[in-house]
DNA sequence: ATATTTTACGAAAACGTTTTCGTGTTGACA
DNA sequence: TGTCAACACGAAAACGTTTTCGTAAAATAT
């Protein structure tokens, strides 16, 4: 077992000095031509390759971004960890994750834990014990020390960074719209508490093409999930929930709900009590994962692109890296030269399968 | 935007060596309580915190571990992921995501990215392409630099290290015995083609279980899958054979499929041709995900337990890591005072649902 | 008063690079 | 033969730490 072999070694082996190995392995013609010869055999022989953590220590930078998520079994954050890793490869970066499983103070942990050195910036989705507390400070200050951020889909006013999010919004009109050109005359929507921004957003969504198409909002049609729970392993009440929810509005001709697991769950319910899906119930979800394209029916749903998310973040997170590299140091401060944050986002699609006519 | 602080500049500031700072925080007793305080309240004050780059390099370790698998939009994947994050940061060190995308070469370079530095070890998944392939080239070169590897879930023989394996062949065999006790007389089996080793075992496992139970094996039975497509997004191909299987096959009465997505297309054909799940058809499928879960009828599984997969790599990896440590340094370079490889079998369980009596 | 020990700190090396600058040797040119 | 440029290389600094060792000054012992 040998270790890596360094510059120094192979300068020893070779009788030259540490800088001559380094001018010549980068090709430098200050070197002659033999020695270079010479020292580029030697290295290619004992396969030598440049200590990272010494380059990043030199360099003041380490080719890694910081990927700081809530949970990482979730088809949405898997696919947008994809996207970012994607980008990241190809424009020489490396990625490095921390879960932050939806609490504040893992949140925090993790981001100091990272901040010292061993990343260039962040991308981040805020955990839910974060947006309800309404405490931004660890962002704020991650920034403060000159380290970027770029949030995705749980995002947050009170921090000056690049966004790139999903259009909620739009998507939920999309949605409810095409359920109520479809016929459907009483809508419900499954929702969450408010304190997700998302879930927020989808229910506004949702109010709004109802508005646009002159049908006045039931508020019994409207169901919120605390979801703070951990449904994935709550599954019985969510179900009796939903049931409950359909046997007191007989009258729910289509549903709405803001992700995956709602909708299905709905289908689940809604057959058990003897309604056909879509003849009876038409259903439309929110998130285009495995559950939605495997479901029996499968469910139309509003895709997120999380992939193009991840792309998108990783472009605006390494094209600020490299222009603050550019510029070799702020001569004016107060005419900091750099591109204003911006707020990307993402349009959704819908995804039209049985679920729907 | 103030950089961060290092030590020369709260030396510089305070008026004292660098090294009486690094003492006067470490607590060392060589420095005098009035300076030590001063120091501390000054470094608090601006919120010092080493920086883990320099430290990296001095320390010749940089508490990160490399994870680098085929995919990670993949429930068992993010599972495992999921799982040594936790004990990796309990344990206090950080997870580096590499995604080979099942392409050797992608491994190759990911690995190669990773193994200058950047980590201390690497936890892995073999990509199909390598597995096909059968070149290990890599994996033993990596492990001649001195750096540990822990295999998990595809696995293979050529590499000497600790690997952490389902127990497939008998996961395969319960499922299959659970069946014929279920009075199934014609058991199928979904599996993938044989390069895979997972694949295989389940495979065996399945025959097994029949020779067991003194049922001949019936190679029309027996659906091979080339998964070389990418089936996700060719569910229609999947789908229009597995019906093909079951028009030529009129008698199956139980199906085992060695993965969920498999056992849910099963269960949608199996419906669509009218047959009754689990009345006609007893269908269990491999890996406990979302699908197996939510699927209607909800699917009877062998769940791997994937966290515990992931935490049982991390925990030997690190063991190995700070094993290592311990050792000053081999004084007797053929007593080896390293513990063997050590080959983790993690138990599978049977999830019954409703796709089973 | 002298010798010895303790106290409190600083200098320097080391981790592995890259880069700037300095310098001895060679060759060309006047 | 003397001057100068080109060439080929080395020394040293820097990135931010920790740690070993050395050493003045102060405290204690003789």
């Amino acid at each position: 077992m040998k270790r890596k072999i360094t510059l120094k070694q192979i300068a020893k082996e070779l009788d030259v000095s540490v800088s001559t190995v380094s001018k010549a392995l980068s090709n430098s013609k200050e070197i002659s031509e033999d020695t270079t010869q010479k020292i580029q055999a030697f290295a290619k022989l004992y396969n030598y390759k440049p200590n990272n953590i010494a380059l990043s220590l030199k360099n003041r930078k380490t080719k890694t971004i910081g990927i700081l998520i809530p949970e990482i079994v979730h088809h949405f954050f898997s696919t947008v960890i994809r996207g970012i890793e994607r980008v990241a490869n190809r424009r020489g970066y490396n990625v490095i994750v921390g879960l932050s499983n939806e609490s504040f103070t893992k949140e925090i942990i993790n981001m100091e834990m990272l901040a010292n050195g061993s990343i260039d910036g962040f991308i981040l989705s805020i955990s839910k014990e974060t947006l309800l507390k309404q405490d931004y400070h660890h962002f704020n200050a991650t920034i403060n020390q000159g380290m970027p951020i770029v949030m995705f889909d749980r995002v947050v006013n009170e921090v000056d960074c690049d966004k790139v999010i999903v259009d909620d919004f739009n998507g939920a009109v999309k949605a409810v719209k095409k359920l109520i050109e479809n016929q459907c005359k009483h809508i419900a929507l499954i929702t969450t508490l408010d304190y997700v921004s998302v879930g927020r957003l989808r229910t506004q969504g949702y109010l709004e093409a109802l508005q646009n198409n002159g049908i006045e909002a039931d508020s019994n049609l409207i169901l919120k999930i605390d979801d703070s729970l951990d449904v994935e392993n709550n599954l019985d009440i969510l179900e009796t929930e939903i049931a409950q929810f359909f046997k007191s509005n007989p009258n729910i001709d289509g549903v709405f709900a803001v992700n995956e697991l709602y909708a299905v769950s709905a289908m689940k319910v809604a057959r058990k009590l003897g309604l056909k899906i879509p003849d009876d119930v038409q259903v439309i979800g929110f998130t285009d994962g495995v559950l939605s394209k495997h479901a029996t029916p499968s469910l139309t749903t509003v895709s997120q692109h999380g992939q193009k998310i991840g792309e998108q973040s990783a472009n605006l997170l390494i094209d600020r890296l490299e222009a603050e590299d550019a510029e070799p140091e702020q001569y004016f401060t107060n005419t900091e030269k750099k591109r204003d944050f911006i707020k990307v986002v993402i349009e959704t699609e819908i995804i039209e399968r049985e679920s729907t006519k």
